[in-house]
DNA sequence: TGCTGTTATATATCATGTTATTGTTTAACT
DNA sequence: AGTTAAACAATAACATGATATATAACAGCA
């Protein structure tokens, strides 16, 4: 069967990188399901956001995600139901609310940097680590490596190929 | 302000490759909007897949789109209540629901087909042309280049250079 | 000081993807 | 032929993005 979005080529490119950027999330939620973490995929920018630039405005950590304000209120609120970060009120001005991580939200960001990020880095680097020419023929080189073995499986791999 | 998932590399992929994409959707939709088009960009895949392949049954649009079968579901539903597409059953398998333009369908296609994919098609090649090298950077020259002129800008600048 | 406009956040609503489940129809055995 | 398994589509429920709007706090100026 004809992949009709990868034959239309740039007239769908905005579909496409949807496309793939949904595989690679749940995929990535897939490593994190086996490790019984409980936080979506999609929220790690966020944690890692705190965690780097340290406790930021809602404003601030929408300008810095690049993705609009309302998406990083409902983030926030579903991170603070989950213990993991907490609002304050600014001194001067009581309209910011300060975003910050709390013991828990601190403790899973410093092992996901130290067991997690690192081995997914690594399996989508190695998916992408040979590419090159246009981007089209790239993104049709991560579509069937991912087909192939998703990121998750790559992961895997990984881990069992320590003795 | 820092870009965190843009500084996060090939850790966030997923993220950035989903935040682009809908980036470049926003901007089409822009374009279709002026155009008076009662149809979302992302709905433009679907018809361009019935122009190509034909009538097909739902279990096949979504192999042909990449998307799972419940998205194709309600797209289809929504396109019928537009009355561009159209439902009918199979004739030796009642289960199958083969779906196909309608006349209006079919002129809308037509009209895209000859007057605005090409001019759509032809921004976002401009935009990925001169792209070469590792694909974080030829994301991040789109993602600068996006930033300087959306599509439907690039577009619109198109149409204004014609005399 | 009090009005006015701006800024920061929250809320409502929508779009569009997902997985899990259900109901029907078809196919395949015994 | 009758039971069971598989396939197809619809539905429900959720995730996560968007825009538009409401609310509250702040800032500037008459």
């Amino acid at each position: 069967m004809e992949d009709i979005i990868r034959s239309l080529g740039f007239l769908c490119l905005g579909s496409r990188l949807k496309r793939i950027g949904e595989q690679l999330q749940a995929d990535t939620q897939r490593v994190l399901d086996r490790l019984e973490v409980p936080v979506q995929s999609s929220q790690y920018p966020l944690l890692a956001a705190l965690d780097r630039l340290g406790p930021l405005p809602v404003g601030e950590l929408a300008q810095a995600l690049g993705i609009a304000q309302p998406g990083i209120t409902r983030s926030v609120a579903l991170l603070a139901e989950l213990g993991l970060v907490e609002v304050g009120q600014s001194n001067n001005d009581q309209r910011r609310r300060i975003v910050s991580l709390t013991g828990n939200g601190r403790r899973l960001v410093d092992v996901a940097k130290r067991d997690v990020w690192p081995r997914i880095e690594k399996a989508v680097a190695d998916l992408c680590a040979d590419l090159s020419g246009p981007l089209l023929d790239q993104l049709a080189a991560i579509e069937d490596g991912l087909a192939a073995a998703p990121i998750d499986r790559r992961v895997q791999n990984a881990i069992d190929a320590v003795p």
